[in-house]
DNA sequence: AGCACGCCGACT
DNA sequence: GTCGGCGTGCTC
């Protein structure tokens, strides 16, 4: 599949070919990270000439500046006019930093997911290497001593962005990096670097402290003997690995049926054989604990994650490239490890939607991880419980080898779960809104015993929805397109989008008329209310709000696991991985509230949530029991997530995605255009869909089985966002016409760059 | 993406 | 009469 693409044809890079045998007048072609898809051609001067090679970084003239790129390939000649060829000014490395299978597989993912070179280049480098020099030092924020109250009162009206910054800090109680606060908070450092001018924050550069991951070690005896369905997935997999073929497997097991010792398996054997192993995990699965398991089998394990320090974050990569670590645990981006002769590839919870990348490249880390096994003849092992729709559907075709671990290795059967319908249930002085009466008499028979109970309710702050009944209209986000959240604890509503915060208004902003209501709730609602029906009991919330560094994540965990804590309420953060014995009781507060989203794969999320919680249940030798409340209690998501019955909800929901060309039958592009001026996007998405359409109707052999389609424009689910109008285009394309419908977009894009468009490939998301 | 060049309103 | 708004267009 050539690629289109200006300039000399890429064909063949030279960096199989040897050195050329002359080196006067060579060329080379650098990515840059611009979203321009096209590499540009330099001189290299004569001293420069032996040295450079395809994979090594570059300082180069553009423009006006210079910038880092990464050289692509090699040629003798260039179509280009002589004139106008700058030469390279410095090469930044002495050997390649980017090996020939990373910059072939960097350049599958451009044409994959509509990027530039450049711009996969960047996602897969360390940022150390795309500066000149990195730095070993972090800025960490703390509040100035003495400042409190007073403060925060007097940036509460005009500085809310700064007034949130401090709170936070304040809340902390001690310092906090300062770009993972930013971060979380949405903001970039302006406001710290205000806050710091009046002197009530301190920002100081301390030494990257010791990465607490290098020390993990959980202790997980080796079991004596694998369970014979644990043996019997490896017989699978081994033979693959020691032939030194490609295959691609989905690992399909319940919790508890123990996937990741089939994994450390495995990797011990790759590693037997001389070869390397990458392990993905969601972000929020990348533990200590988990490291851990890896660390205490492996002699050399290198760990990869997005709160490391660029400098850690170096480290690890050199030790990997340089063969020390031979196995990597890591999230979505450590799948771009440099490791040579890699011989397994694990994504474990494929199905998480965090295994997407949410910024250019838009990456999906499970799809590049079998292209990679595929180009270096690795393993890859996708594992889950409730595998995506995607991968269920490939392995139904071939695509992935199945492979089941159907019960739980202690020879437990599963908790029940009883679905309540809250519609039957009693409100008002005999019966409670949020809990029915069977999750409250199951709650007090459960703290009676001294046992433990979970709460998962998928939602932030106290009240989702301020209401007015005056006007009938719920309070709004002046620059985002959704409701403000109240968040009572804090005494501010929050918009969930941009994050921005403003005191609760006295009367309605609509109608003026006072007396808004709180609509629904949300994990806060529920740890006050749960303290006034077990008011003995010993609550603790976990979520976004609550839980600001690992620290607390952490330190929170290890108080409910020493029995500190009666009841734990929290959103997803509680949904996976915890192991906790004295767990006897599983409450979903609302099991709806995923399912109305508009989006196609709200029930297929879902399904997911609900079995992810409960397995959280009866995990020891005491016996476990799950309470899934809900409006819907028919629905298949729900019904059959109760059931157990993963195949059974696969196969409807599939069903249903066929008739609508919906992933896995077929895939989706979704283009989104954003301006401040409404009539702007709406005129922009309508021209570019038009000339979308026309180009890609003359490029159609008129097959309807290969035809695309192209749905909208239509306002984006959430239509404002900071501001910004935003408009969506859905490109529905069988699997078959993908290649030739994006070169399509491509070119489209590139006559029409005036109009830029976000393309997401394979959306995860589709606010 | 930057950052230029290039044509139309409020200021010394 | 200028300073400056951001609308197209290019970067080897």
């Amino acid at each position: 599949m050539a690629r289109a693409r200006s300039g000399a044809d890429l064909g063949p890079l030279l960096f199989d070919v040897g050195p050329p045998p002359s080196r006067e007048g060579l060329f080379a072609l650098v990515a840059l990270n611009k979203p321009v898809e096209r590499e540009f051609t330099y001189s290299t001067p004569p001293e420069l000439a032996p040295h450079v090679a395809p994979g090594m970084r570059v300082v180069v003239p553009f423009g006006p500046q210079s910038e880092i790129g990464v050289v692509v390939g090699l040629a003798e000649r260039t179509e280009h006019d002589p004139a106008r060829i700058k030469p390279l000014a410095r090469l930044l490395d002495e050997r390649p930093m980017v090996d020939a299978e990373l910059l072939a597989l960097t350049r599958w993912i451009a044409e994959r997911y509509a990027c530039s070179w450049g711009e996969a280049l960047h996602a897969v480098l360390p940022a150390a290497l795309k500066r000149e020099q990195g730095s070993a030092k972090v800025i960490v924020a703390r509040a100035a001593p003495g400042v409190g109250a007073e403060q925060l009162a007097e940036l509460e009206v005009k500085q809310p962005k700064q007034h949130r910054l401090l709170r936070t800090l304040l809340e902390l109680g001690g310092p906090m990096e300062l770009r993972e606060l930013c971060q979380q908070l949405n903001l970039s450092d302006s406001a710290a670097q205000t806050l710091r001018k009046r002197g009530w924050v301190v920002l100081e550069k301390v030494a990257a402290r010791l990465d607490e991951y290098e020390t993990a070690r959980a202790v997980r005896p080796r079991p004596a003997a694998l369970h014979p369905m644990q043996t019997a997935a490896l017989a699978r997999l081994v033979p693959v690995l020691e032939r030194r073929e490609h295959g691609a497997f989905l690992l399909q097991g319940v919790t508890g049926s123990g996937k990741t010792e089939v994994y450390l398996a495995l990797i011990e054997r790759a590693l037997a054989l001389g070869r390397g192993a990458i392990v993905l995990v969601p972000e929020i699965a990348l533990t200590p604990q988990t490291v851990g398991w890896f660390r205490a089998r492996f002699e050399s394990v290198a760990v990869l994650h997005s709160r490391m320090s660029d400098a850690q974050r170096l480290r690890a990569w050199t030790r990997v490239a340089s063969g020390e670590a031979r196995v990597v645990v890591g999230a979505r981006s450590a799948l771009f490890a440099p490791m040579k002769d890699i011989g397994v590839i694990v994504v474990d919870e494929e199905h998480e939607p965090s295994f997407k990348q949410g910024s250019t490249p838009r990456y999906h880390a499970r799809d590049v991880a079998v292209e990679r096994a595929r180009r270096v003849g690795a393993v890859c092992v996708l594992g889950s419980a409730t595998p995506s729709l995607e991968s269920w559907h490939a392995a139904r075709e071939g695509a992935l080898t199945l492979l089941e671990l159907p019960e739980r290795i202690s020879g437990h059967g599963f908790p029940p779960i009883e679905i309540v319908d809250v519609r039957t249930e009693p409100v008002g002085p005999t019966g409670h809104k949020l809990f029915s009466r069977r999750l409250l008499t199951l709650l007090g028979e459960t703290l009676a015993r001294g046992e433990q109970v979970i709460l998962f309710q998928n939602r932030r702050g106290f009240a989702p929805v301020l209401w007015c009944a005056g006007c009938k209209q719920t309070v709004r986000c002046p620059n985002c397109d959704v409701a403000l959240a109240w968040h009572q604890r804090i005494g501010r509503l929050v918009c969930h989008a941009c994050c921005e915060e403003t005191r609760q208004p006295k009367a309605c902003p609509t109608c003026s008329k006072p007396g808004l209501h709180y609509v629904g709730a949300g994990a806060e609602r529920i740890e006050v209310e749960i303290a006034r029906v077990a008011p003995t009991a010993r609550v603790r919330r976990m979520d976004s709000d609550t839980m600001k560094r690992r620290e607390d994540y952490e330190s929170t965990l290890a108080a409910f696991g020493a029995g500190e804590i009666d009841v734990l309420v929290g959103t997803q953060m509680i949904a996976k991985g915890l192991d906790f014995p004295r767990v006897t009781l599983v409450g979903i507060i609302s099991a709806d509230s995923a399912l109305h989203l508009p989006e196609f794969r709200a029930a297929e999320r879902t399904f997911q949530l609900i079995s992810q919680v409960s397995g959280r249940a009866g995990r020891g030798e005491l016996a476990g029991r799950i309470v899934v409340q809900t409006m819907t209690p028919t629905h298949p998501a729900i019904a059959l997530a109760a059931a157990h019955d993963f195949a059974g909800f696969a196969a409807l929901e599939s069903e249903q995605r066929a008739e609508l060309s919906y992933p896995p039958h077929g895939r989706l592009v979704r283009l989104v255009f954003e301006d401040v001026n409404e009539k702007a996007v709406i005129d922009g998405a309508r021209e570019f869909a038009d000339f979308l359409r026309s180009r890609l109707e003359s490029a159609s052999d008129g097959a309807p089985e290969h035809e695309v389609r192209v749905l909208g424009p239509a306002p984006a689910p959430i239509a404002q966002y900071r501001g910004r109008h935003r408009h969506h285009l859905l490109l529905k394309l069988p699997t078959h016409a993908c290649d030739a419908a994006l070169a399509a977009l491509r070119a489209v894009r590139g006559e029409l760059r005036s109009l830029a468009p976000t393309i997401d490939v394979d959306p995860v998301s589709m606010l």
